[in-house]
DNA sequence: TAGATTGTTAATCGATTAACAATC
DNA sequence: TAGATTGTTAATCGATTAACAATC
């Protein structure tokens, strides 16, 4: 309630590593850290460590450092993570399929709850328990349900339409896997991954290296 | 050769987008385009478009435009896309299959040569068409083979030794999808997608919103 | 208290945008 | 040639790093 300015998307992408390195903290036994000390762990220095952290309040203890347990409290919470997420994913092919079991193994909030389709062939089938269901009903299922994530794991053609639909029965965001970028409705938080593109990119620095050897 | 000042990686991670769009004008037949056009297109500013172009050459000519053709074609080169880039999937899991066959559609020029597990039960198997190799095989195999590129679809404790044993035997590029970050040698290109990561500020900017509507 | 380390302000660095001369 | 649009330099903006006073 505090600070609320608008916190800029490059911090908000670190959050999640800060997270990830806390946890294995916690796994360790670890009970506080410095900025410093983290710093040599996660690989920012401590000075942006600081910065970051500050942004969302003051969660550290001069003399003393972070409790790791506290901060790994917060920054769940400031993620969101400490209330659950309700999924679902448009598209049965191998990568929705993929997801469902991925997520599955992640599930730690973010539940899949069914996944739509439009091939007759596979909709009444379960992935990981997981009903296939006619994508027809999705609007209807979204709103009875309360879902707030739709997966978009469709060809590019299909997936502004489904973004379209999704944004319409009222999901809170969309976690978009085709390889398109997509508009939203301004209430519709968007995260895209372009596997595509993140080979592509991957093909470049290989390349470069490549011609440095040389 | 001419320019090869060390570009920020920020302009590299734009380059498949502009690559994508391209793509879609070909597509439609489109001749030219000028920075302008090409902005209200893709979203970025006609400024930092001819920025990031010139980082790598003079594709456009003044009062004209850009050739839709030729830069596509250089864009895809500077991405070292005109090369074929062979693949290992090393982890036959879910993510490993459905990898396998997404990268199968997006099969331009980054074939899946094999898959490597450790799992004895999946060893023999086939997943869409390429063969399930035994780990223990995998360092021969990509000598062997000339792979260039090791796809890690393991869980993360084994994710670091598998990025090892990848870069002894020679792959010139690493492409992580297990939750962790792994270290490899100079030498080798490293490209990391962190699907938890991404479902994270997903959630960040979600719960963001949700605030905002209050 | 003295030492350590944060929170925060100030300085630097890098990336984006604006402007315009060069040129097709 | 005149008009259009690039390539490129200069100005601005934002993000990172450095420094240090506040404080546990």
């Amino acid at each position: 309630m505090a600070k609320d300015a608008k916190i800029s998307n490059v911090v908000i992408k670190r959050l999640p590593r800060y997270r990830r390195y806390l946890q294995e903290l916690q796994k360790k036994g670890v009970e506080k850290i410095s900025s410093n000390e983290f710093s040599s762990l996660i690989g920012y220095t401590a000075s942006q460590i600081r910065q970051d952290l500050n942004n969302f309040g003051r969660f550290g203890q001069q003399g003393y450092g972070y409790n790791v347990d506290e901060l790994y409290y917060e920054i769940s919470s400031i993620l969101g993570l400490n209330q659950k997420h309700k999924m679902i994913i448009v598209g049965a092919g191998n990568l929705g399929q993929a997801i469902c079991n991925y997520t599955e193994y992640y599930k730690s909030g973010f539940p899949v709850e069914a996944i739509f389709e439009i091939n007759p062939k596979l909709i009444g089938m379960t992935i990981s328990n997981i009903m296939v269901l006619d994508y027809e009903e999705m609007v209807e299922y979204v709103e009875k349900n309360d879902i707030d994530i739709g997966i978009i794991c469709t060809t590019m053609d299909a997936a502004q339409e489904v973004a379209d639909r999704l944004s319409f029965a009222g999901v809170k965001g969309i976690w978009n896997f085709a390889p398109v970028d997509i508009e939203v409705p301004g209430k519709v938080a968007l995260e895209n991954v372009h596997l595509s593109d993140s080979l592509h990119s991957l093909a470049y620095h290989m390349s470069k290296k490549k011609k440095e050897n040389k």
